[in-house]
DNA sequence: TAAAAATACTCCATAGGTATTTTAT
DNA sequence: ATAAAATACCTATGGAGTATTTTTA
């Protein structure tokens, strides 16, 4: 299983049809069937009742829906607070020493410190 | 990025060799280390610190190793929630009709539900 | 020089595309 | 007859393997 596959999963359940979600994501509709087909079977449980009118979430499916939803949005914002890291936007701030301290050298290295500063 | 990038990265950020974390995946050195690479390239922030005695997590791939376990744990642990549903074992129980109501018509549908019979 | 990671290249598995068929309304 | 999903088949991207080079204790 690939992140490829929940995403795919999201889209169907949210459009609940396929030739609308394939075209969200820019891939061909038969693309995305297999990738839903593949996921299903990997974890040997029906996601989607698939009819000529559309598609309808199983009580699995939208039980899944919700923890896919979830994990996207964790996977995101991992990656969004990790560059914000890395940028020095946010994280510990570690002052060994500190001639004549104030505040100002606090506000010298983040706009965004959480914890008060005891410098 | 794909689940095989985090699954790659926690893999080498917990062994802190590359060759040794190959060897626990089952795939080769190099297929590892391009998958790492990819990942720091995509998400723009390096991860790990390489040395030809191992490798160093940096400040910002211990907070990613944080989030990826999690990430892969939810995954882990949706899915088997997901198979527990739909074996029956867990849920919730919808009765509609129930002719001579006993506790014994619960039991006859779950060993694991959780709320109490009301029925 | 030894041990580990990176690079070069080759191959192939599979994701994705197009065309078509099946299904249900 | 129409709209949607499934199937068949083909192509090609990129993941993974082997061999080799680079790097640094």
């Amino acid at each position: 299983m690939e992140l490829r596959h929940l995403r795919y999963f999201l889209a169907a359940g949210e459009a609940l049809n396929f030739t609308k979600a394939a075209a969200r994501l820019r891939v061909a509709q038969p693309a995305l069937s297999r990738q839903i087909q593949d996921l299903e079977h990997e974890i040997g449980v029906n996601l989607l009742r698939r009819s000529s009118r559309g598609v309808m979430l199983t009580a699995e499916g939208k039980l899944f829906l919700e923890e896919v939803r979830e994990v996207l949005e964790h996977v995101d914002e991992s990656v969004e607070e990790l560059r914000a890291l890395a940028r020095g936007e946010y994280g510990e701030l570690h002052i060994g020493y500190a001639p004549v301290p104030t505040t100002e050298i606090c506000l010298r290295h983040s706009q965004r410190f959480k914890k008060p500063c005891h410098a």
